[in-house]
DNA sequence: ATCATTAACTTTACCGATAGCTATTCCTTC
DNA sequence: GAAGGAATAGCTATCGGTAAAGTTAATGAT
């Protein structure tokens, strides 16, 4: 099983001419005349030539591909991001390699190991729930690697990096249920190495102290793998349900305990809002259409792709190294909708 | 901005041999001492030695990595199948390289492009909504590149195929509808120059005609970017409801289209299935939350991938060219939810 | 003692493309 | 007419790795 391209030698020997004098007029070269120019790139054009990339990857030690990491592309948040990834990445010219951790260490270490060795040029991350040690990315990062966080940062790690406000995220949230009336407001969270989580029950915890409502730790529940899996969630809500403290609300903090706190809630059958209200951090498109919709803090994936990819593409770009750094906080978004309804405005 | 590896060249400075002594010890060749192969491993794994995947791609001309393009990986049904995908390639020790057509064919043609030129090892492809025109495919097949299609597949090249029984899926659905009490079928579908719309619709057609209800073409509605973009699902629900005659229910056929279809109808105020009862083929996770939870049809995607895989794997390692191809036709599941639910057993 | 064999390396070529240097031709200019 | 310069194209090394062919020295056979 071959499938042979065309190189430059079948180019060269098809015209009589010399590899470099053929690489040359194809590189517009001014050391060759117009006529040898006119003559390789007719020739070119109708033998459909194109360079091959992994020689070029060899010999210019660049591949003009960004690596990029997520938990998932099954998740909305992460495929929005992607879209806007490629979207700057394809008008610059680079092409993108996608990987998922799927919320596991260890394939988010081969994932990356992978694509270093195919030297990719720079690295986008949003790094798995699994992950409490950055020391791969440091040491990449050290050896000249450029990188971006993205939504899931390594604090300790000096590069560019793209987020949203997410205490003010969670803080408008569990303001927004506080006003509607909701006391008991739970929290369904990712482990708290993930920054998000810290930033995000922060912001919980303000709303909750500003309003003069006690913060309990019982009501506070973390889920290790992110709600990958769904009896983690199950067994979280189910806790929250058969604790001393019945939460009369919950805040998801993020898409997949969003949905899978739903579908426990709905599984249990709870009604929502009636019984407890539900709002959390989500991008998918559908929680406008669920029983009941779902007030949702919206994150802007797409732009922080781009804006993520903007900063790479600087630091691949840039000839001396960088050593100021920024980090871009973009709003989120609350979309009010069914789960939260107050109480008084219910109807039966 | 660079980030330089280790080199078979400097464990062979460093330990005062040739590269190929050195190369020829990391494989194990028989040619080398024991004790040089010792020296040189102990030495790689000291400095944490890596083959560079690039100089190996363009040595053996291949990369162990194949390709895949699908309309978009937001979609549930192809994020899944990616993941199908994964699993057997990874397993094998080949990488997958995603790209997304969005459904745009000049896409899908530059994504190939990239791909081919990246020297993938073989192609996975699920074709976009706007190709009518497969001859790109067919030169890549014909060039030697084993390609697999699944889903969506171009009747007209003959190599590996996975797709579902899309006949009997739409057949199955229909029934049920028409066993649930619904006469006034109407079908919202792809373009028809896919092959899954022509078989849904076929398996839709036979069973309207098996229970001697009329197709009406005025009832078939065709969306060219295959529900990418809303509008043209609204279009299409708003034509159905505008007609002459009203539908009272709607089988969408594909996964975009039926929560389109759902957006649509919710947007005017169509109670669902009251009004107008709603069967699509999905995967996402969220229609059983949705409201009404959809009745869908399930395609087995996990499985798609991991097959089609499989039939790619073979035809990249097989020593002789293939000409022997097959077609592997999976079963879809209906999945009975509310929103076909008969008119007599609604309560109201 | 001579030649053949073999172990254990090294040298060389190659994959495809590029770039620095070199070589050739042709044309000025003194 | 010879020297110098411009224009053009060829030669060769290089990227990192592998494989075929070549080398060297030691061993073995006759």
């Amino acid at each position: 099983m071959k499938f042979e391209a065309v190189t430059i030698k079948d180019i060269a020997k098809a015209l009589g001419l010399s590899t470099s004098t053929v690489s040359r007029a194809l590189r517009d070269s001014y050391e060759i005349s117009p006529e040898t120019k006119k003559l390789v790139l007719e020739y070119a054009q109708k033998i459909n030539y194109h360079p091959n990339p992994i020689a070029l990857s060899l010999k210019e030690r660049r591949s003009r591909s960004i690596g990029v990491i997520v938990a998932e592309i099954a998740n909305s948040f992460f495929s929005q991001a992607i879209n806007g990834i490629e979207s700057i990445a394809n008008i610059n010219g680079y092409n993108v390699i996608i990987s998922q951790s799927r919320e596991s260490f260890e394939r988010e270490l081969s994932n990356l190991q992978y694509l270093t060795s195919r030297s990719i040029d720079g690295l986008i991350i949003s790094v798995s729930t699994e992950t409490k040690n950055f020391g791969f990315l440091e040491d990449l990062h050290e050896k000249g690697m450029p990188i971006v966080f993205f939504d899931r940062i390594a604090a300790e790690i000096d590069t560019h990096k793209v987020i949203v406000d997410n205490y003010k995220g969670a803080y408008d949230a569990t303001r927004h249920l506080i006003n509607n009336g909701f006391q008991t407001i739970a929290a369904i969270a990712n482990p708290e190495t993930l920054s998000i989580t810290r930033e995000r029950l922060a912001g919980y915890r303000a709303a909750m102290a500003d309003h003069n409502i006690p913060v309990y730790e019982d009501l506070i529940k973390y889920c290790q793998h992110g709600g990958m899996l769904l009896p983690e969630v199950e067994t979280a809500v189910g806790q929250l349900l058969d604790g001393d403290r019945k939460p009369d609300a919950i805040l998801a903090t993020s898409d997949k305990l969003t949905t899978g706190c739903l579908r426990s809630l709905n599984k249990k059958g709870i009604a929502v809002p009636e019984e407890i209200a539900l709002v959390g951090f989500s991008n998918n498109d559908l929680t406008e259409l669920l029983q009941p919709p779902l007030t949702i803090i919206k994150q802007p994936a797409f732009e922080m792709g781009e804006k993520a990819t903007d900063l790479l593409l600087q630091l691949i770009e840039s000839k001396k190294p960088v050593t100021e750094f920024e980090t871009i906080t973009l709003a989120t978004e609350l979309i009010v909708r069914g789960s939260s309804a107050a109480r008084s405005t219910v109807s039966y």
